[in-house]
DNA sequence: ATACATACATTGACAGGCGATGTATGTAGA
DNA sequence: TCTACATACATCGCCTGTCAATGTATGTAT
């Protein structure tokens, strides 16, 4: 178990919000786009990721399509619904409140 | 699931070192002081609890002692290790990285 | 040819959290 | 006296998120 994993578990879904929000991407993308805003220190596990993938989607928090690559490895894009932004605004304040929680109980 | 648990998990164990620092303590009292601490917004259940403390004995993170109450329910006291000391800056230090890792991503 | 990067996907196992349940002691009130 | 409640510890079995391992397929560089 790596130093973060486990205090980052149950922020996975709010960071590839996160990504989505400012466009729409797919699964090696923000898995690039993690690595370089953290200087290489973090990145999802793909099979964290895809199943993170999954149940957003069935949650309707996203939504997906193949992108129209000619050529190289085809990509599915997802792209943020009106619940997935509510979703996302609810879990950044959660996190401020479990931040301060923390913060006095340790 | 409730607002906080996804977010605190993998924070357990840290939260009982935390109090620990302080006195001597045993389970039953150690939730009414992150019930105060948190004006009841917070309490670990007794199963999470109870497994935390098993765990953090089995790691030599802290040992226990019955209690010589002469009326009311016995009592399991728990100290703090020195191994449980380090274990503790550790996590504090971890918690620091995290959280603005998080900041970072969310 | 060979290695590597891009890209998606599933399976099975593990670990922590927790609902449910059980035990036992002591106190307050009806 | 009976009942309810607070104190206090403990275990079982389920659920869920993470992740190692593995597989598929395309394109590029050496």
């Amino acid at each position: 178990m790596s130093l973060t994993s486990d205090l980052i578990r149950g922020h996975t879904e709010t960071i590839i919000l996160a990504q989505l929000l400012k466009k729409d991407s797919y699964g090696y993308e923000i898995n690039k786009s993690l690595r370089q805003a953290t200087n290489g220190e973090y990145e999802l596990k793909e099979a964290t990721l895809y199943s993170a993938f999954r149940r957003l989607e069935s949650a309707e928090m996203i939504e997906s399509y193949w992108g129209d690559e000619t050529t190289g490895a085809r990509r599915r894009y997802y792209k943020i619904t009106i619940l997935g932004r509510a979703k996302y605004e609810k879990s950044k304040a959660d996190w401020e409140n479990t931040k301060k929680l923390i913060d006095r109980l340790i």
